[in-house]
DNA sequence: ACCTGTTATGATACGTTATATCATATCTAT
DNA sequence: ATAGATATGATATAACGTATCATAACAGGT
């Protein structure tokens, strides 16, 4: 059954809505249109186009549903954030992080998760969560300087 | 050569200094008799019994310190620090965080290592830092629950 | 159309983590 | 002694993150 609503306000906050209210897209399209590393702040910062009074747990809000939903990665090791580039992830993402330039790839290396989970194994620890974020230096930069 | 020196001290700073300035030191005690990760804010408190005017530099100068020596490693997702368990790191630990009572293990796994770098071997990137974090359930806490 | 419980968003305030900076002290070598 | 290098103390502030409460939107039943 479909069913045809006409919203009714009972103050201004339709207008408020006209300029609309998912964060997420915007959130994503921040971290879009970089290829490395955003703190949530900076995020902010952008989203202060839209809304100037924006405040910090709308955008972690934002960060975290999208975390879940595999679309952003939190890097942990940098306390800032990242968007996925592979669509589906099957398991945790190995993530290099270029020093020099800050650009952040994204690999899938089920050979990496299996030694890990060899590793637990043995020992009889369940993860449920794995962190691996490889700190370094990208080609580009390595030909780029003589060093 | 041997030299026998006696500091002179033009202020009562010798007193500050008979309660010894070595933080270094205390800091890993704190985090030693710890299973679990510390944040610096709890190593902090702790090492207010020693000054209680001790101040947050100190404690992030120790604990970087101590982490370069790899005395320490630092928890990168969880912003906390824990006591390393193996003397000699011929490479980064893979570090086990059991999310319902805080214990932290850390294994040398050169399988895991290796797998890492012939991901990023293919891509050109050089890697100086490895950080691998699982979270999950540590044995005993998983026998002590039924789950 | 109304009531109700649930989920999403807005808004304020605060808690936690980390560093910049400058002053002082200590060490080392000359 | 003096000077340069290194370590520590002290203050302030920056950066990161969340608890909490109020309001708004949504969906179901009456
Ligand atoms: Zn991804
Ligand atoms: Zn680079
Ligand atoms: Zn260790
Ligand atoms: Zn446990």
């Amino acid at each position: 059954m479909i069913r045809y609503i006409i919203s009714i306000y009972h103050d201004g906050s339709m207008d408020k809505h006209k300029q609309p209210s998912d964060w997420h897209t915007k959130v994503l399209a921040v971290l879009r249109k970089n290829s490395g590393a955003v703190s949530a702040y900076e995020v902010l910062g952008e989203l202060r186009v839209f809304n100037p009074k924006i405040a910090p747990p709308t955008v972690y809000r934002a960060l975290n549903a999208l975390a879940e939903r595999g679309e952003v990665h939190r890097l942990e090791s940098m306390n800032a954030y990242v968007a996925s580039r592979s669509l589906k992830h099957q398991h945790a993402p190995v993530l290099s992080i270029c020093d020099d330039c800050g650009r952040v790839e994204e690999y899938l290396a089920p050979q990496v998760i299996s030694a890990l989970s060899d590793i637990t194994g043995q020992t009889g620890f369940t993860s449920t969560r794995q962190v691996i974020e490889l700190h370094g230096r990208c080609i580009s930069c390595r030909d780029r300087v003589t060093s």
